[in-house]
DNA sequence: TTGAAAGCGATACCAC
DNA sequence: GTGGTATCGCTTTCAA
């Protein structure tokens, strides 16, 4: 069907042939530029080895051509690097976007990597996810938000010997990034006994024990101290409780498993239901100190008057609610923002712990 | 240093110090095991392929000289596949982390895709991501939510011939997933006009305009209706107007650039002082409708006796409000988890209107 | 400034 | 069921 064209022509035809035919790499557009493949690749990455007219053309060329630049996969075989910051949450990804205080915490983090184009990998802390292919070789750099259910992925990340920031919990040799949960939730808890005196209280705590129950801790076994935020505030809780004379047993202290409405009205309407009924409720999150609200409301039980109520995190609807949270702040955040400044100039920061801010407002 | 040894002892000393020396690969591995290349990725890739005695063996060993499976750059350089879903979000990835709608989506798409053992790659949909390398050949398969800001990053979505899901936008020859935005925006205004009777109304709109302008939108250009659902419902709320014999025209209708509060604030604080002031606000999300609902209250204006509030999307905040915001529910949750199965099966499902439904509640 | 060539780690075909 | 080997697309050294 083609007619016979002048040489000139062919040779075009010839190109144009390559174009159309080959899926486009680094070598077939050098071809077709007439020029090495090193060139077209330096054009790409390190400017300065070509003259900036030659560059310019090159890239529009390639734009030209349908090729869009080198090939992660092949260019990070090729060097061991992908530029990808893992961030590796504690449990499955869904739960990181019901929960006010992660998506803080992603917001932050997503915030400086987006400023500096780097492309981050939402990892599952579950060891299945990994276990036939090294998943965990993509990232060049790891944030570890929480402690991993699995704590095979955390060998995993190790063996990798790449920048390790850990958050909400610390590791051996590893920058971490950490909140003063005891301080907050102690001067939390002191501000409620000055208030009420030495009265009966409960704690909705949140993922004390590491399996999924709802209710009364009793004498279950509590998950470590250094492993777990929720420890650290139960510790503060007990220890400003015991300042005023009292102890908080386990049958003061309930489990959720998640930080939300639901597990946050069972706890309460549990707790409420008790006797002595507690005079208040220290809650380890303010998604939880609002569900109590609201149970507390249904119950006609008024807020402060008869029942204070305190949260912890500080997320807006705690502010907006009415009445409105006394809650326990904590820079969200800035603690994501933070957590990817230090995992991409691991050098320049230390390990660190930052400030709780009680804000006390109408419940407690 | 080292003592002279036994030949046995010498072939041991040498593999050992294979194990200490190298980074592991699956050639190495081989090497060690005394078995070829092919049979060690046979082991990972394909049980079928050998003993499952000899596959366990080779298994155990490999987690004991730490050799964590093949390395996804290698293989998928090979293979021409990674197995990563990649979700093109808007915007900066920042906003869907703040965003109740967008959260509400991605916990969907995750969950199916954690069940599936699938890893998410969240993409921002700004062009200089992508500039110097492909990232975009990075997944096997795309969600694509919403319209990205560049459009080239769309024409490199599509040069890589992958399956593709488009959400809340529609793409020639892909499927798509849409909610009916239409249908749930004139449902509610006809419902609030059946209240009302014809009165001055105001619209507090979402992204109506492409810059990030928040106000009047008086004759400012709009976004054209296909690429964006609040220019639906903005014309779901002026077609329900004009069946009461009124105009909605640009002075009434305001324009957020995120569904914020403070946007929310802002818009509603103008709105609620022009004059006549209107007996009815159509917000575009709940998150508007919640922050008009405060500056009501913080101007005393009674709702929704004075003023009626209607909202979208249908977040559990708007449920829970006091007086508790009327509302269009779209199945956020639903529709991720279906972009998702869509995305994964593209030949088992074909492009879907889901329904939305108005739920009456105080505010209108 | 450019070109040739080695090799990153794995897969899959084909022969045994 | 196993072993040899070409190849995926790119980066980088070295020499020209």
């Amino acid at each position: 069907m083609a007619p016979c064209l002048p040489s000139g022509e062919r040779r075009v035809s010839k190109n144009d042939k390559k174009i159309a035919t080959r899926r486009m790499t680094l070598k077939t557009v050098a071809e077709v530029l007439n020029v090495s493949t090193a060139t077209i690749s330096n054009a790409f990455n390190r400017p300065d080895q070509l003259s900036a007219a030659l560059r310019e053309h090159i890239l529009q060329e390639c734009e030209r051509l349908g090729y869009n630049g080198p090939n992660p996969a092949a260019r990070s075989l090729r060097t061991g690097a992908t530029g990808i910051v893992g961030v590796m949450l504690a449990e499955r990804l869904a739960y990181n976007f019901r929960d006010g205080c992660a998506t803080e915490f992603l917001q932050g983090v997503s915030e400086v990597l987006d400023d500096a184009r780097i492309n981050m990998l939402l990892m599952p802390g579950r060891d299945d996810f990994y276990q036939l292919q090294s998943l965990e070789s993509i990232p060049d750099r790891y944030i570890v938000y929480g402690p991993p259910r699995d704590i095979g992925v955390i060998n995993r990340i190790e063996s990798q010997r790449k920048p390790v920031v850990t958050v909400d919990f610390s590791l051996p040799n590893h920058l971490s990034l950490n909140v003063d949960n005891y301080g907050g939730a102690k001067q939390a808890a002191k501000h409620v006994f000055s208030k009420m005196g030495a009265g009966p209280v409960a704690v909705i705590g949140l993922r004390l024990i590491s399996s999924d129950y709802v209710g009364r801790i009793k004498d279950r076994a509590l998950l470590d101290p250094i492993m777990s935020i929720s420890r650290q505030r139960l510790e503060a809780y007990r220890d400003a409780a015991a300042e005023v004379g009292i102890e908080i047993n386990g049958d003061q202290v309930w489990n959720t498993h998640e930080s939300n409405w639901a597990d946050g009205v069972k706890a309460a309407r549990e707790a409420l239901s008790a006797t002595p009924r507690p005079q208040a409720l220290f809650c380890m999150s303010d998604q939880l100190a609002l569900a109590a609200l609201s149970v507390a409301r249904d119950l006609n039980i008024k807020v402060p008057d008869q029942l204070r109520i305190i949260g912890f995190d500080d997320i807006p609807e705690a502010r907006r609610s009415h009445p409105a949270v006394t809650t326990v702040y904590q820079p969200s955040i800035e603690k994501g923002r933070l957590a990817a400044m230090m995992v991409l100039h691991p050098d320049r920061y230390e390990s660190r712990v930052l400030p709780t801010q009680l804000h006390i407002r109408e419940t407690g």
